[in-house]
DNA sequence: TCTGGGGTCCTAGGACCC
DNA sequence: TCTGGGGTCCTAGGACCC
């Protein structure tokens, strides 16, 4: 039997979440901003017409916005990822099986399904517009790229503005496929859409029509597979039970450049630290710590940029150690002179925490470790993160600009909204 | 003045081994 | 002057995604 599979995907969906909190921000231009109020990650339909692109940063448009009076927000994920839990739960009651692809899309299986796809899916939508205030649309097709592509006809309103596009049928999939440039395919960024483009394949259509041999040999396994998954060949399963993670990262540019290496220490020593908690908390820990830092691309000037790997053995999750660990590798690649404009801590080597062979002549001292992260955690969990924390990560005068953040809704109870009656 | 963060997958090439 | 072949594992870098 023939796979179908919907998409649904929430529209501008931090934009959509700020709106579900603050009814003033419906109807006028809104952009949200990322991580140090830089660019803008996720625009209203009116800041799209004004002419914002995505990844567009703030001081480029600072006059379009003033006229426009564009309300402009600082990234909040706390709300956006509560409302993305509510979201899905809500898909659930729609499908047997679903993939979470991420915080605004899930993949559902309607393979078998009886009936109207396309009135289902108006279910859907009305179901979780109601429940969660968010509004979507949904692509529905064969396979996973088609049912992305789908999903993208269904918000530009391809075929009509019903919010949903299903393209089962192979005559309507012909029409749109035909009218889909090859840079929105799923899959397809810019170096390939240009190799593509060289070779006259200037829509999905040309590319489902490509030799697939051809396509292997410009794109390797990946675009083969695409001009399959094109041809509603389904290659691509559900991912259901999502493999084990393979690194964690914590990476920030600073608010200002940093050009003393206390600065550089205090940074590194916060970014592990946090990265040590988001170990914990899934039960895992590390066998090493990678560590870089360099200057802007941006900006004239001289560059560096350097990153080293440190081993931790045996594996762990402590936060002291890991701040020992990125702050000798921080020290190794550290160069005076030099405006650093960003610096990251990432864990490889990723190992679940009951897989860790301990050192039989420190097993006192892990456990003795184990003991106080476990108290640090629950300090932090309840009285709110950095509460506690280590005194190399104080000081913090390379933090990173948030200035315009809206409150956290539905995670911090002082933030909750009141409703007057 | 001001330009995000966190992931995955694929491949080529080097190290190492027999 | 002449200096194997094949396998595995690891890493860096490229490309892509949201």
């Amino acid at each position: 039997m023939a796979n179908t599979f919907a998409l649904v995907d929430c529209n501008n969906f931090y934009v959509s979440c700020e709106r579900v909190f603050n009814p003033q921000l419906e109807g006028v231009p809104v952009g949200v901003l990322s991580n140090n109020d830089g660019c803008f990650v996720a625009r209203s339909a009116e800041l799209k017409a004004l002419g914002v692109t995505m990844g567009q940063p703030l001081f480029e448009v600072r006059d379009l916005v003033r006229r426009h009076n564009v309300r402009v927000l600082s990234s909040n994920y706390a709300l956006y990822g509560d409302l993305s839990a509510r979201v899905t739960d809500c898909l659930r009651g729609f499908a047997p099986a679903l993939e979470v692809y991420s915080i605004d899309e899930s993949f559902l299986d309607l393979t078998g399904m009886t009936g109207s796809l396309p009135a289902y899916a108006a279910d859907i939508r009305r179901t979780v517009r109601r429940w969660t205030g968010i509004p979507t649309c949904v692509g529905i097709a064969p396979s996973k790229t088609l049912a992305k592509l789908a999903n993208f006809a269904a918000k530009k309103a391809l075929r009509d503005d019903s919010g949903v596009c299903d393209l089962t049928n192979p005559d309507v999939r012909d029409a749109i496929l035909a009218r889909v440039p090859i840079a929105e395919v799923w899959g397809i960024g810019r170096r390939s859409a240009e190799k593509l483009e060289r070779l006259s394949v200037h829509t999905a259509a040309d590319l489902r029509d490509l030799d697939p041999r051809l396509a292997r040999q410009v794109l390797t396994v990946t675009g083969e597979r695409l001009v399959y998954e094109l041809r509603g060949i389904a290659c691509m399963p559900l991912d259901l039970a999502p493999s084990p993670r393979r690194t964690i990262a914590v990476t920030r540019s600073f608010g200002q450049p940093v050009t003393v290496w206390d600065e550089m220490r205090e940074a590194v020593a916060t970014y592990a630290t946090r990265a040590a908690e988001k170990l914990r908390a899934e039960k895992l820990a590390t066998e090493a710590v990678q560590v870089f830092c360099h200057t802007s691309p941006f900006r004239p000037g001289p560059s560096y940029s350097n990153a080293v790997t440190v081993e931790v053995q045996p594996a762990s999750s402590d936060t002291f150690q890991l701040i020992a660990a990125a702050t000798a590798g921080a020290r190794r690649i550290w160069r005076d002179g030099y405006d650093m404009s960003k610096a990251g801590v990432i864990l490889t080597g990723l190992i679940p925490e009951g897989k860790v062979q301990p050192d039989l002549l420190q097993v006192a001292d892990r456990q003795r470790g184990a003991k106080l992260m476990a108290a640090l955690d629950a300090i932090n969990t309840r009285m709110g993160r950095n509460t506690l924390v280590p005194a190399a990560t104080i000081g913090r005068s390379w933090q990173m600009r948030q200035e315009q953040r809206s409150p956290s809704y539905t995670t911090k109870l002082g933030e909750v909204p009141v409703a007057q009656a």
